[in-house]
DNA sequence: GCGACAG
DNA sequence: ATCTTGTCGC
C-alpha cells in the first residue's frame, strides 16, 4: 500500500476544477477502436471514502481478459482531495487511483472507471480525465444514468439503448443481466463506444457490474477499513496525530 | 430562482 | 459514497 497527499497545485475551487476539465478534454482521443475485448489485461480502479477520518482508499486489479482471474492487484490511501461535487467527482477520485496504478507491477491494460467518460457536463468524466492522465485506453460503467435520458433497452443481456445528452449520443445504457436494471457505459480515451460496450459485456459474465469493479470495490474497502484502523490508533481522543510507529 | 445531480 | 438486519432465492 502505498500513501498519498494532495498534489501540488490540485484544484482548490469548483471554479479552478472546472477550468481543468476545460483545458483537458482536447486531449481525449476518440478515433482508437481500443484493444479487442477477452484479450490481454483489463483494470479495475474503486474508490472507498471515511470523510470524518479525511480517508481515501483506492485500489486497483488487474484481470486476465480472458479468464477473468486476478493477476495483480494495488492500494493506495491519502488524504480527501476535494468534496464530491456532481460533475467534478474525478477530482475526488484520481490522486489516490493514480497511485494505486502506479504501485501496480504490471502493465493495466484497460481501465474500467465506476463513473462516467464523455457521459459527463463537459464530456470529460472521471474515465476520460484519468485515460488522458495515464495515456491507458480507459471506459467508464456506471450504476446509474446521472442526468442523462435514455430508453429502457430490450430484456435481455446484450440490448441496449443510447444514454442521451439531448440528441447526442454520449454513451449507452447496457443490460449485462437478463431483466436487471441496465449499467451506463461511456467512452473514456482511445476506445469506441461500440469497444466500450463490448469489453462491458466480456466482464459481465454474471453479475450486473463488470467483475473489474466488483474487485475493486471489495479490496478499497478492506483497504480503507485496515486504514481506518491504523489512523484511529495513532490519533488521541483530541485529533492529535501520534507518531507511527516505528519498526 | 429551485431542484437534480457519477461516487 | 455511507448509514444498516434480516431475508428471499439460486
Amino acid at each position: 500500500m502505498t500513501t498519498v497527499g494532495v498534489p501540488a497545485g490540485w484544484p482548490a475551487t469548483e471554479e479552478e476544477a472546472r477550468a481543468v476539465q476545460d483545458e483537458l478534454r482536447g486531449l481525449v482521443v476518440l478515433d482508437e477502436p481500443g484493444p479487442p475485448p477477452g484479450e490481454g489485461r483489463v483494470t479495475g480502479v474503486d474508490v472507498a471514502y471515511d470523510d470524518d477520518l479525511d480517508l481515501v482508499a483506492a485500489a486497483a486489479v488487474v484481470l486476465d481478459a480472458a479468464t477473468l482471474e486476478p493477476v495483480a492487484e494495488a492500494t493506495a490511501v491519502g488524504r480527501v482531495s476535494f468534496p464530491y461535487v456532481p460533475g467534478l467527482l474525478a477530482f475526488r477520485e484520481i490522486p489516490t487511483v493514480r497511485a494505486a496504478l502506479d504501485a501496480l507491477p504490471c502493465p493495466p491494460g484497460v481501465v474500467v472507471c465506476d463513473g462516467y467518460g464523455l457521459a459527463h457536463p463537459r464530456r470529460f468524466g472521471l474515465a476520460s480525465h484519468l485515460g488522458v492522465l495515464t495515456g491507458l485506453p480507459a471506459i467508464g460503467v456506471a450504476k446509474n444514468p446521472f442526468t442523462f435520458t435514455y430508453a429502457a433497452p430490450g430484456p435481455v443481456r446484450g440490448s441496449c439503448a443510447p444514454l442521451l445528452a439531448g440528441a447526442e449520443e454520449v454513451g449507452r445504457a447496457l443490460r449485462t443481466q437478463d431483466g436487471v436494471k441496465p449499467v451506463f457505459v461511456s467512452v473514456g480515451h482511445r476506445m469506441s463506444l461500440d469497444g466500450a460496450v463490448a469489453h462491458t459485456l466480456a466482464l459481465t459474465p454474471r453479475y450486473r457490474l463488470p467483475e473489474t469493479t466488483r474487485r475493486a470495490d471489495a479490496l478499497c474497502r478492506r483497504a480503507l477499513r485496515e486504514a481506518a484502523q491504523d489512523v484511529s490508533g495513532r490519533r488521541g481522543q483530541d485529533g492529535t496525530i501520534r507518531q507511527a510507529p516505528t519498526s
